[in-house]
DNA sequence: CTAGGGTTAG
């Protein structure tokens, strides 16, 4: 024994009287240790002959037994004080009880190395402690010292070391350790072995794993579960269940470890049935199913079933913790059914189950999907409750949820509030952004994120994208397509179906054309994108080829593709063809038409002049109309003159949209040609009077990497005399090659003449008089309208094409119209 | 006296 205790004992005695003094170094463990005893708590527990190291030993385990770590701290106090000292044995058990105390894990350490002797149990207790403590070097050293010290390396320091690589995410270091048990022969035994394969499990070597497996000489239970659940923790799901079904051979029975693996495996098949016959298996055994079981088989039925069958389980549950409800509102939140997601989030407190982080991120879903921002405000107020605002999957659905719900700034405000930013946490505000239509924050957001040298993801690239694809100019799509070149994202699927989008509705066809035919694979998403950049277009006969494709190439067409189909036969006037295609969705791919679908009928059928045949098809509508539904059929009333079904439509749209300032403009135009002048004045009148002003046209252009964009009648542009200088050569040249001015478009009461002045100040008129000078001779001239294009502008755009010889690509609300030599793409209509 | 398998959901 140690000549250094009495002292100590004394040093303690002194230290309970002077506790100010505890911090100095001279202080040993038993005096820190003491110091985190209450004074007046102090008690020693007495002196007594039969107070051994065996009795003392035993009282300690049971001090740890119980938790009782102040009871134990105070048998370490009176071993000290008694000066004799115990075994090794009792050291051991007294170094695992400050170990198992856990914050204490210092003190642990102290004790390690006052301790008299070590042995392998000491050091194995010790490196425990330091993986509680994620005192990861400390643990390692512990075990290279425990090998040079020359101590006998046993299963229980294998294992040990195992598990602790395992924790410090370094699982691949196993091959040294593996090495190691190999010459100590220890790899044949089911301790040791089990522990390599879950090390191996986790760096992803399956084949390593099995070999430790099969050279394991008595395969127990643990062993086998292991290595099913390597197999289906790594994808190598026919494996596992193989195995499964080898171990049952073998005469052992399946526990709930071996349930929840095997289910795994059986969801990652989307093997329903096979997952159903476990789950008989378990039921018809009686098997009390746990929580682990019971979260494989909701993810079972979700995986390969809906929602519903998943719920028919959880409703079974004895018992529904935190995890399995949290797994339910998540589910139904993905699904979009959204009510049932939040009702669940409601039944769940009202069990009184208190909510976590990933309880909160789901219901969050739920209320940014439906928009739901009171009840979005309120959960962020529990969230702060809960301190989960920290959390950073609960912070970046709390920045989705606002964004979605139109409250930008206050999504701004967690977004800058956020401690710690992720990839999704920058995707998310710039998403935010671009659907509110504030293109240019998003991309400033993306260079920050660049700047902050956060990687860019496919989310990142698509949702960039798509704010380029609303801009006036080609010029960010151009260079954010770039940038995936550099980043080889240009080989992502996700990526270029954007990238088609972009060329597409920035007017390049060629371009969407270029990235569609350079992929190497492609979704359904990229043929789909592919068809609506055609009919965008109006190339209709192009959207029918690519169409008939997808389909050759053995890709199951959905609802989108013929939605972007049905549409590219109506904007290219393709009526035999959308007719057989509406009804050969519905016949051969059994598709449900839905609003999109019909609202694409109704205006082919109209366009055709077919009106009473759309009003038929409107009459067989399963469900209540929706306002496109009539907005489609008003416009091919208007193309036909057919007064009476117009004033129907247009009435029908009024009804649901009381504040449509071009409905009105239209439903006054139609009176108008029918010489109802009182009507036509009534219908003005009545927009003053309810406010709806006709919103105001602007037309945008880029000329040398600016935009510029013109107002009706604007005169604020520098070059304003060029620009009225060339429209009066157009005007001239135009006319002399046959173009009359179209005055019904001007709704105003005044003069023939005053009507074709003000024809002449229509914002794409000015911008493209601007292109016309700004842009190289001979290069195509793009224009963007936020309205649809007038009647008389599309003439007058018809002639300048001819006369200038130059491509006049202008894309309005709805459409692409090419104008080339004389002729538009639309074909008139549109 | 010390050690091995599932910590799931977003």
């Amino acid at each position: 024994m140690i000549k250094a205790l009495p002292r100590r004992g004394l040093q303690l005695r002194r230290a309970i009287s002077q506790p100010r003094n505890l911090r100095s170094p001279k202080c040993g463990l038993a005096t820190q240790a003491a110091r985190l005893i209450p004074e007046t708590e102090t008690h020693f527990i007495p002196f007594t002959p039969d107070f051994d190291s065996h009795s003392c030993a035993a009282a300690l385990q049971q001090c740890i037994h119980r938790l009782d770590f102040r009871k134990g701290r105070n048998l370490h106090c009176s071993i000290v004080k008694r000066g004799s000292g115990v075994d090794l044995f009792a050291w051991n058990i007294l170094l695992n009880m400050y170990v198992q105390a856990g914050e204490l894990s210092d003190y642990a350490r102290l004790l390690f190395d006052e301790m008299p002797q070590r042995n392998v149990v000491s050091f194995v207790t010790l490196i425990q402690g330091c993986m509680k403590a994620e005192r990861f070097d400390e643990g390692l050293e512990l075990f290279s010292r425990l090998h040079k010290e020359g101590h006998e390396l046993n299963t229980f320091a294998f294992t040990t070391i195992l598990k602790f690589i395992v924790s410090m995410d370094c699982a691949e270091m196993s091959w040294c350790v593996h090495a190691c048990a190999y010459k100590a022969g220890h790899c044949g035994g089911a301790f040791v072995a089990t522990a390599l394969i879950d090390a191996y499990c986790r760096c992803g070597l399956v084949d390593i794993a099995r070999e430790v497996f099969d050279g394991i000489g008595c395969k127990d239970m643990v062993a086998w579960t292991g290595m099913v659940t390597c197999y289906a923790e790594n994808g190598c799901f026919e494996e596992a269940l193989q195995l499964n079904v080898e171990m049952g051979r073998a005469g052992l029975k399946p526990n709930n470890f071996s349930f929840s693996s095997a289910l795994k495996a059986c969801a990652g098949l989307d093997d329903i049935d096979v997952g159903k016959s476990i789950h008989g298996y378990a039921l018809k055994a009686n098997y009390q199913v746990n929580q682990f079981v019971s979260v494989s088989l909701l993810e079972l039925y979700t995986h390969s079933g809906s929602v519903d069958d998943a719920l028919l389980v959880f409703q079974d549950m004895p018992e529904k913790d935190v995890i399995s409800w949290s797994f339910m509102i998540a589910r139904y939140s993905q699904s979009e059914r959204c009510d049932e997601a939040i009702g669940m989030f409601c039944q769940m407190r009202r069990a009184l189950l208190v909510s976590n982080q990933f309880t909160f991120a789901s219901v969050l879903q739920s209320c940014a999907t439906i928009q739901e921002l009171d009840l979005g405000r309120q959960i962020h107020s529990l969230v702060l409750r809960f301190g989960l605002d920290v959390d950073i999957f609960v912070s970046n659905a709390l920045t989705d949820m606002y964004s979605k719900c139109g409250d930008i700034e206050n999504s701004m405000q967690i977004f800058n509030a956020s401690l710690h930013k992720n990839d999704v946490t920058w995707n998310t505000m710039i998403v935010g952004h671009v659907q509110f239509g504030d293109q240019l924050t998003a991309f400033s957001l993306f260079s920050d994120m660049i700047k902050e040298q956060v990687q860019a993801t496919q989310v990142t690239y698509s949702s960039v994208l798509c704010a380029c694809a609303s801009s006036a100019s080609l010029k960010p799509g151009t260079q954010v397509h770039s940038l995936t070149i550099k980043t080889v994202y240009d080989k992502n699927v996700a990526v270029c179906n954007s990238l088609i989008d972009m060329y597409a509705k920035c007017g390049n066809i060629k371009g969407a054309c270029l990235v569609f035919d350079k992929m190497k694979c492609r979704d359904g998403v990229s043929w789909n994108s592919m068809i609506q950049a055609y009919s965008l277009h109006g190339l209709g006969a192009a959207a029918v080829r690519i169409f008939e494709r997808m389909v050759d190439s053995g890709l199951k067409p959905d609802k989108l593709t013929f939605v972007s189909l049905l549409s590219a036969c109506c904007n290219s006037g393709l009526i035999d063809k959308g007719q057989d295609y509406f009804d050969s969705m519905v016949k051969d791919y059994g598709i449900d038409p839905c609003m999109e679908h019909y609202t694409c009928m109704v205006s082919l059928l109209g366009r055709s002049g077919r009106l009473d045949k759309a009003m038929k098809l409107i009459q067989e509508i399963p469900y209540e109309p929706s306002i496109m539904i009539w907005r489609a059929l008003l416009g091919a009333c208007v193309i036909h003159n057919d007064v009476e079904l117009g004033i129907v439509s247009a009435k029908r749209v009024l009804e649901m949209d009381p504040q449509d300032d071009s409905t009105h403009v239209l439903l006054s135009n139609i009176f108008a040609s029918a010489r109802r002048w009182d009507n036509s004045a009534f219908v003005r009148r009545n927009m003053k009077k309810i406010g709806v002003k006709k919103g105001p046209g602007l037309s945008w252009i880029e000329s040398q990497g600016t935009v510029y964009y013109f107002s009706v009648g604007d005169a604020s542009h520098q070059d304003m005399r060029l620009i009225r200088g060339m429209l009066e050569v157009l005007r001239n040249k135009i006319k002399r090659a046959g173009y009359a001015p179209n005055c019904s478009v001007i709704m105003h009461d005044v003069e023939d003449d005053e009507k074709e002045r003000l024809l002449w100040v229509h914002s794409e008129r000015l911008a493209l008089a601007f292109g016309l000078i700004a842009t190289p001779s001979g290069s195509p001239i793009r224009i963007l309208k936020n309205l649809r294009i007038c009647l008389d502008c599309h003439e007058v755009v018809k002639f300048v094409s001819k006369i200038v010889g130059r491509e006049i690509i202008v894309r309005d609300v709805n459409r692409f119209h090419h104008f080339e030599n004389g002729i538009c793409s639309c074909g008139d209509y549109w």
